[in-house]
RNA sequence: GCGGUUGUAGCUCAGUCGGUUAGAGUACCGGCCUGUCACGCCGGGGGUCGCGGGUUCGAGCCCCGUCAACCGCGCCA
């Protein structure tokens, strides 16, 4: 017999009734009677009672065992009396009578328990991960995360995609996030980079002439986390094309996406029409490009009812260049409660407030405009506002008012808030969207520079003679894939022309020299006939995070870091030796305090 | 870097208006129990109330500072 198991703790059935078996796992719970004793004993595929009573030579040595030892055991397998079936289990029809136990693990007090669903703080969770996924959550998740990367795998390569693996221990790319990097010993005081995304590489291998390529991409960025943001290291679906144009992409990744969602997506609804929205109707309609579109509310501009107006802080409010009046409709929202409430959130969020508008019964069976504001700018202006926006009897309008990029990111916030609350919002549905012609530049407020406002390695709309004109204006073949909320793909159609690439940098203030010195590999490969090609990269762990409904995405990775980029289990990041240093030429400098 | 929330037994939490020896569940140790499947019953050990200072006759509770975790902002092409 195997040295461990004969049999997994979910294979036993009334079929192998009378056999004589062999099972290995951890202890998931004990239940001592005295004369008779009963363990749980779990393995990765199932659960399975065993039993001893005094008539077992093992009874005194399993009487010891204790939660979560990892044991194995010989023993007969017996049919249980139709009362004492657990149905709960697929093995609960039979149970193992313990003849001999051999303790391969024994465990010391648990600092969190794997049996239940108590729930601990995350620290503790952290660092005895390995504890954590012992328990059913954790399991799930990483086992569907592991499927779900085997599907996209599968699906791209049935698309006719190949495959590659490209560098880890790379060059800097400045032009994106802060880069994590590793000193050279060869060449002491020079660095190498862990690569933000594979981008540069990938575009390499279409002028190379691979044609189709993809990737599950290891990518790293030292930035400060959030809850669907891990620190240090993600993971992507990256992929890219040559001689397509953009929509040639959302071709070839949509059925890989959509199938994926369909596959491992409970059961939830999911869109199969995936429109396509500027970047500035996201904006105007949303106020981000990740719009969360199981809530059906659009925001619009309103600005030209208050100018004017007897409201005078938003009427002097439109003096301000690059001001405006935006709101969003609250169909079943006409109660003074829950209008306060929306306000206060957005008062929470760091706005002034967010003013509001309710349409009830006026007299003579009318409708009346209340609050404040309607009081300000008169039944009219309340009337005008209420048509434009479709509302009636029992609705509210809320409004905000400034810049639109001050106050866009708590607006897209209150239209979810507000659609959730007034029922306009689909429960149990992915909602996906392309979110397109992102702007190439943007100038900053503060010192009025122009720079790039995504990814500027993005062929801009025109070519060069688009970069002409006012680089404010330029438009790239840039989309993101937004699915309730989350921004999980992002990609774009790649400029390939050494001639406009240099242009769209100068534009950003970069001269001909830097962008060699930054992109050389890249920029010099592209002299040698380089293919139109484009692509984009998924975010894998964003996607299981989506599948698995969890809010944070350290529930679907198997080692996360926390808050702070450590890891609490192995100890990182950690201090090096001297030796490490010597031989790095490097030395640490004491922090200022 | 900034803001919010939290911090009491190994773990999850309660702790009233500032008032006697800080409690419960679970885990752990001991005893009893032959059909449980969250087994049950009895007993026991276990506390720097995150840390430091202050107010007070008296602080887990009030005040100041500080540390840590999480969430958000900045940041993330």
């Amino acid at each position: 017999m195997h040295a461990y198991r004969s049999h997994t703790c979910a294979d036993l059935t009334k079929a192998q009734v009378g056999e004589t078996v062999r099972l290995a796992g951890w202890v998931h719970r004990v239940r001592d009677h005295g004369g008779i004793l009963f363990i749980d004993l779990r393995d990765h595929y199932g659960i399975t009672q065993v039993l001893a009573d005094p008539d077992s030579p093992a009874f005194k040595e399993v009487e010891k065992v204790r939660a979560e030892w990892c044991i194995r055991i010989d023993g007969e397998v017996k049919a249980r009396d139709s009362a004492l079936v657990n149905p709960k289990i697929p093995t609960g029809e039979i149970e193992v009578f313990v003849r001999k136990l051999e303790v391969l693990g024994p465990a010391e007090e648990l600092p969190l328990q794997v049996f239940g669903d108590q729930e601990y703080p995350e620290e503790t969770r952290l660092k005895y991960r390995f504890l954590d996924l012992r328990r059913e959550h954790l399991h799930r998740n990483i086992m569907l995360r592991s499927r779900v990367v085997k599907s996209m795998r599968d699906r791209m390569w049935d698309a006719g995609f190949t495959e590659f693996q490209t560098p880890i221990i790379t060059a800097s790319s400045p032009e994106g996030a802060r880069d994590f990097l590793v000193p050279s010993r060869l060449h002491p005081g020079k660095f190498y980079a862990l690569p933000q995304a594979p981008q540069q590489f990938k575009q390499l291998i279409m002028v190379a002439g691979f044609d189709r390529y993809f990737q599950i991409a290891p990518c790293f960025r030292d930035e400060d986390p959030r809850a669907d943001r891990a620190p240090t290291d993600f993971y992507q679906l990256d992929m890219e094309m040559s001689f397509v144009e953009q929509e040639d992409v959302f071709a070839a990744i949509q059925p890989v996406v959509q199938g994926v969602f369909e596959e491992f997506g409970g059961g939830h609804k999911v869109d199969s029409v995936w429109p396509r929205i500027s970047y500035a109707d996201a904006a105007l309609w949303y106020g981000t490009d990740k719009p969360d579109l199981r809530v059906h509310l659009k925001m619009q501009r309103v600005s030209e009812h208050f100018a004017g107006s007897g409201f005078k802080v938003f009427a002097s409010l439109l003096d301000h260049q690059g001001t405006e009046i935006r709101a969003i409709p609250a169909p079943g929202g006409g109660s003074r409660a829950f209008c306060d409430r929306m306000n206060a959130f957005a008062q929470s969020e760091g706005l002034p407030g967010m003013g509001y508008i309710i349409w009830r019964d006026g007299e003579g069976g009318g409708i009346e405009a209340a609050g404040p504001i309607a009081k300000n700018i008169g039944p009219e202006r309340s009337e005008a506002i209420r048509h434009q926006l479709g509302l009636g009897k029992g609705d509210a309008a809320f409004f905000l008012a400034g810049r639109p990029s001050e106050f866009e990111r708590v607006a897209a916030r209150a239209r979810v808030e507000i659609g959730r609350e007034t029922g306009h919002f689909e429960e149990n549905r992915f909602a996906f969207a392309w979110v397109v012609d992102f702007p190439m530049y943007e100038k900053d407020p503060e010192t009025g520079r122009i720079d790039f406002s995504h990814n500027p390695f993005s062929m801009p709309q025109g070519g060069m003679d688009a970069l002409k004109g006012d680089p404010l204006q330029v438009l790239g073949y840039q989309y993101d894939l937004a699915c309730n909320g989350y921004e999980i793909v992002s990609g774009a159609i790649r400029n390939h022309r050494p001639d406009v690439m240099f242009k769209a940098f100068e534009l950003a203030g970069y001269g001909r020299d830097e962008v060699e010195r930054r992109f050389g590999g890249m920029v010099n490969a592209f002299r040698y006939g380089a293919p139109p090609h484009g692509g984009c990269a998924a975010g894998i762990d964003r996607i299981v995070m989506l599948l698995a409904d969890e809010a944070n995405i350290r529930e679907v990775i198997m080692f996360p870091m926390n808050q702070r980029a450590e890891d609490l289990m192995m100890g990182a990041p950690s201090e090096p030796t001297n030796t490490q240093l010597m031989e790095l030429g490097l030395r640490v400098l004491p922090r200022e305090s």
